[in-house]
DNA sequence: TTCGGCACTTAGGACTATCATG
DNA sequence: CATGATAGTCCTAAGTGCCGAA
């Protein structure tokens, strides 16, 4: 893995250069970009970019470019609705009538001249609030110290909020989410009288690693397990109730239109999952009550009830908000929106008029470019660390870098907030880059800098400065962000981001060849431009505990087959193959694979008996469920004990083989035509696994997820 | 200039539906 | 036809950045 990041790296960094020499012009913006919006958002954008790009060409025609995107845009969007409808075809009509007035509404040609005012009525039936709790039946228990014990509702909700999430080990056994956890537990025991045991005799809960939560994770693994194997039709029968409920609060009416609302549902109680090392991770996330809601809506318009004896905190009229609900939560005392979804007007025109800076920064990039690479010279220790600062955003794609409290929150970073150990330079003008960014997590990269900026970030490291402190200590992101936006209005750091992003995906686009090229690979070329965004942007994911143990099981898969493999080949030998054709085959041919030994062979075989009889023994349940179903009388255990004969066969067959090293052929009117077939049929999985596993190897730490979100409601 | 309040975007991971395939 | 892999959705944490008051 390391190995895999750093090549990772090496061609970011190669990318970059290549940028760099290639624009000569647009110096180059580089990485960025993937996240930041998205890759995703679509089809719209995507096209969107393409479009830049072109009229980036012609940079000098400046003056209708505003035309010309808006011209485009709608464009792209055809095009996204058409390559959508292309798969789909069904739904189509039918769902036209519904969708058509939606469709009217062009939001990419609405030029608001105020976009302070967001609407002028909205009207929404507010949020909804998570079932009330439902307490354990009695025979599911908290065990501590080997003694099951009883709680009230309130503690046993909490103990069953960390119960239900035992296999999200990266929690679970962080040692800091058990002690805020536990602090809040025994509060919350201390407040509803404690824990007792079956006698009613009170329970000293002391330590955490005497609690025993199994039983109720176990009882919550049962209670999903049953729920997804409800019958296909009551699953359609639950889904359609849920639907018809939510329906009222899917969907609002803003400026006398029916836009999709995103989440409308009040997040339930549970225990707040803080990222990488969050002082606060563990602790009770409480249950919204009405009364700390504040409701968001048109003045005229009808006010949506609150549960049956509450109410809201606040009502409001405030157009300049786009939120619809809003309340704050209480571990560190964050805000919390019910918004629009991103298929809707007032999310597009924001995301649109994002790309439409980007775009207007291509037109001042050259000069701030020039201006920083002055600026790294600069007399006045701020403007150096502004310009050191910029370069490094422009080139390397870091973020912004608020300042956060170290306090209460994990200590990440970003450009303005790069503290004296995350930086080290290797002469003669090497940096590299190894800290912790957005949701912790980590940026490393080695990369060789302007011999001036070097310079630059040596003197900001300079003597008494020492580990903890701020490479940029006479900068913060207000500054920078003021300066940037003395080049052009709303130009912010993150702006650089966006941009460089959206022109390295559309480099690539452009780069594409294949047009005959199916739709699936037409896909995958797609993903793969997205890879490279996500890599360039550092778009990480953690590669989880799965991981290993997902490759290994690959790779004993691929054992498997070769083994397979090796059996057919072997029954060959069994069969009439004359001596030449033995010979033309060669000895390699009947080789056992070096990768199998015989140790691994027997548990092989063991594994392949033992699925068997697994396979054998469900079978017969399921059987067996049928027939008293059907009233049929239940078969014995005899039966069973007869199916499995099969089983038995086979683990003797493998004894003979290893005994005698023949292998008999299987199947009736078995040739050696046929065994070849076979053979290279198993080739063939074998390849198609090797190029799996590589590819998920691979993309282990990439995420591409945020990228697809879909221009269309349905 | 700093600080807290506020609104909005960006992002990873859990969860679910769907698909491939053996 | 089940089963596991994959794609897509949901959820919500963690950023950015603006504003006004102290």
């Amino acid at each position: 893995m390391a190995k895999e990041k750093k090549d990772i790296e090496k061609e970011a960094a190669k990318e970059a250069k290549e940028l760099r020499a290639k624009e000569a012009k647009a110096k180059k913006v580089k990485k960025e970009e993937s996240d930041d919006e998205p890759l995703v958002k679509s089809k719209a954008k995507k096209a969107k970019k393409e479009e830049s790009s072109d009229d980036d060409v012609p940079i000098a025609r400046k003056v209708p470019a505003k035309k010309v995107a808006n011209g485009k845009t709608p464009k792209a969007v055809a095009a996204a609705k058409a390559s959508k409808a292309a798969k789909p075809l069904k739904k189509e009509s039918s769902e036209d009538a519904d969708e058509e007035e939606e469709e009217e509404y062009r939001w990419w040609e609405q030029q608001k001249d105020d976009d302070t005012i967001k609407w002028n009525t909205l009207e929404h039936n507010g949020v909804v609030f998570p079932p009330p709790y439902e307490p354990l039946p009695a025979n599911v228990k908290l065990v501590y110290n080997g003694v099951p014990i009883s709680l009230h509702p309130k503690a046993e909700e909490i103990a069953g909020f960390f119960g239900i999430m035992l296999n999200s080990t990266l929690n679970v056994e962080n040692p800091v989410f058990q002690k805020n956890f536990f602090g809040d537990f025994r509060e919350d025991l201390e407040e509803t009288g404690g824990a007792k045991d079956k006698n009613g005799k009170k329970v000293d809960i002391k330590e955490f690693s005497k609690l025993d939560f199994t039983q109720i994770f176990d009882y919550y693994q049962a209670k999903s397990a049953a729920r997804k194997a409800r019958p296909a039709a009551e699953k359609k029968e639950d889904k359609a109730k849920v639907d018809t409920e939510m329906a009222p609060y899917q969907y609002c009416m803003w400026d006398g239109r029916k836009e999709k609302v995103g989440n409308f549902r009040v997040e339930p109680p549970s225990l707040f999952r803080g990222r990488g090392e969050h002082p606060k991770t563990g602790r009770v996330k409480k249950r919204v009550m009405p009364e700390q809601i504040t409701i968001n809506i048109g003045e005229n318009a009808k006010v949506p009830e609150p549960p049956a004896g509450h109410q809201w905190k606040e009502i409001k009229h405030d157009n300049k908000a786009t939120w619809l609900a809003m309340w704050q939560e209480n571990i560190n005392g964050n805000y919390k929106y019910v918004m629009l979804a991103a298929t809707s007007a007032i999310k597009g025109q924001s995301d649109y008029k994002k790309f439409e800076k980007a775009r207007e920064l291509k037109k001042h990039i050259d000069r701030i470019r020039d201006d920083y690479q002055k600026d790294l010279k600069a007399e006045l220790m701020a403007d150096r660390q502004r310009a050191t600062a910029v370069y490094l955003i422009d080139k390397f794609a870091l973020r912004a870098g608020n300042e956060k409290d170290s306090e209460n929150e994990a200590e990440t970073v970003g450009c303005c907030s790069l503290k004296y150990e995350h930086i080290t330079l290797r002469p003669p003008n090497t940096v590299i880059f190894d800290f912790l960014g957005k949701d912790s997590i980590r940026f490393y990269d080695e990369v060789t800098v302007d011999p001036q900026v070097f310079k630059n970030l040596k003197i900001f490291k300079k003597d008494p400065k020492k580990a903890g402190d701020d490479i940029f200590d006479r900068l913060n992101t207000t500054q920078l962000n003021k300066h940037l936006a003395s080049y052009m209005p709303g130009l912010t750091a993150k702006v650089f981001r966006t941009y460089n992003a959206s022109f390295t995906m559309s480099r690539l686009l452009m780069e594409l060849k294949g047009s005959n090229a199916t739709i699936q690979e037409k896909i995958k070329l797609y993903n793969d431009c997205n890879r490279q965004v996500a890599i360039l942007c550092n778009h990480k994911r953690t590669v989880g505990a799965g991981h290993a143990n997902a490759m290994e099981k690959m790779g004993d898969k691929i054992k498997g087959l070769k083994y397979q493999k090796w059996r057919l080949k072997h029954m060959m030998l069994q069969l009439d193959m004359t001596a030449k054709e033995k010979k033309s085959k060669g000895g390699d041919y009947f080789r056992l694979d070096e990768e199998l030994d015989q140790a691994w062979i027997d548990k092989h075989q063991e594994d392949l008996v033992e699925e068997q009889r697994q396979k054998i023994v469900k079978k017969f349940q399921k059987d067996n469920e049928k027939n008293v179903a059907e009233g049929v009388k239940e078969m014995k255990q005899k039966e069973l004990q007869e199916r499995l004969k099969v089983a038995d066969e086979l683990a003797k067959k493998f004894r003979q083989e290893n005994k005698s090293k023949k292998v008999e052929p299987e199947g009736k009117g078995i040739t050696v035509e046929k065994l070849e077939t076979q053979v290279e049929k198993l080739d063939q999985r074998i390849a198609t696994m090797l190029l799996q596993a590589e590819d998920r190897e691979g993309n282990k730490e990439v995420a591409l997820g945020t990228s697809k979100i879909v221009s269309r409601p349905s």
